[in-house]
DNA sequence: TTATTTCGGAACTAATCGGTTCCGAAATAG
DNA sequence: CTATTTCGGAACCGATTAGTTCCGAAATAA
């Protein structure tokens, strides 16, 4: 029964990625609704009847973020040969790709929200709790499968080497907030490895 | 020849630790001068008077917060009775002390600041840019020590090795604002020291 | 046609923002 | 005593905040 009414004119998925973009570059607070009209290029009054508040036009922008990196990372192991060099895409996506882009100092999106918002925003956190949750979840079984092929070491559990590379990956990203050269990032990401790859 | 009229009744030192508890806790952005009134105590007109703006008192507290760190870490690493426990007695202090104290959910005030206001702030970006070089500083020779004893491995370079810990560290603390337990940021540690130390 | 919905755009609210200024009282130095 | 400085506290500034409402026009479905 499709809708009734004179149609949207405007892609809602569109004018999520560039709320995202705004609230990426300066944060939730920083991030005024004038600023946000600016950037999704509507008025008032299209952004409050099609999204609500601010914050729940937040919070749909986050949704959207997480479950796009969720599907980089599905992708980059079922793309990668074999469970090491799927280590290595994940990371190198990280580094290279969403989370420190072209346009620097972005740093990621979820990183930059859980230090701004998490410990004051139940619904922030939740969500955030459970992206890095499935995330684990992701990256586990790799990593198990890789130590026991003797790919990756097993000096450390599958779980506790991932949740190293985890807490790495955040670290990663929130030092891209201070815009050092993509070089930086990625000399510290083959320190990692190093550290994790058989020899 | 002291100073005339009547003495300031407060401490400058308290008033800044108070206002940069109230900036640690919620960021720059959400933090209002009201707030800052409530946690410092202190009447607007006296705050202006002692600090100027709101931006320059932040740049104050992040001074005092910073100097404070670099002063701990030297102290943990001079009363370390060799490299290993030194790189171990840093991660400690990370974990347990003033970058994730038992007030939870707080990580540490200058990732924090680093997430919100690098990209934007110049001045605070300097003053992280700087900061982390003084870390840096600190570290790497130790770093370099306990590996030509024998104490730490050289799988990497000492510089390498320390820019991976220092992205780790800045890891763990961005990670404390999702409210984790303490243990949590733990395992991580004894994770990386377990890939860093000599067996 | 008629009912429905969205549009761009303006008008508007009540609250809060950071910041400034003035006050009389109190405490110090010279 | 006099000059100076800070105090707590209030008054006030213009600007901006998030959020709401109303408008006529336009586009759709039934």
């Amino acid at each position: 029964m499709a809708q009734l009414g004179r149609p949207r004119e405007f892609d809602v998925d569109e004018a999520l990625d560039k709320a995202m973009d705004a609230f990426w570059a300066r944060g939730y607070e920083a991030t005024s609704v004038a600023d946000l009209m600016g950037a999704m290029g509507l008025q008032k009054g299209s952004i409050y009847k099609a999204f609500g508040d601010k914050h729940s036009l937040f919070l749909r922008a986050l949704d959207r973020y997480l479950d796009e990196v969720i599907e980089a990372v599905k992708s980059a192991i079922s793309s990668a040969p074999d469970e090491r060099m799927a280590v290595r895409g994940w990371l190198s996506g990280v580094v290279a790709g969403r989370c420190s882009r072209s346009n620097r100092r972005r740093g990621c999106f979820a990183i930059n929200s859980l230090v701004e918002l998490a410990p004051h925003d139940p619904e922030v956190n939740t969500r955030l709790r459970r992206h890095l949750e499935q995330l684990r979840g992701l990256i586990v079984p790799v990593v198990a499968a890789g130590q026991s092929k003797g790919l990756l070491r097993d000096n450390a559990s599958a779980e506790a080497a991932t949740d190293m590379l985890i807490a790495f990956v955040q670290g990663i990203v929130a030092d891209a907030r201070l815009g050092r050269p993509a070089e930086h990032s990625s000399r510290l990401m083959e320190t990692v490895l190093g550290l994790v790859e058989a020899k």
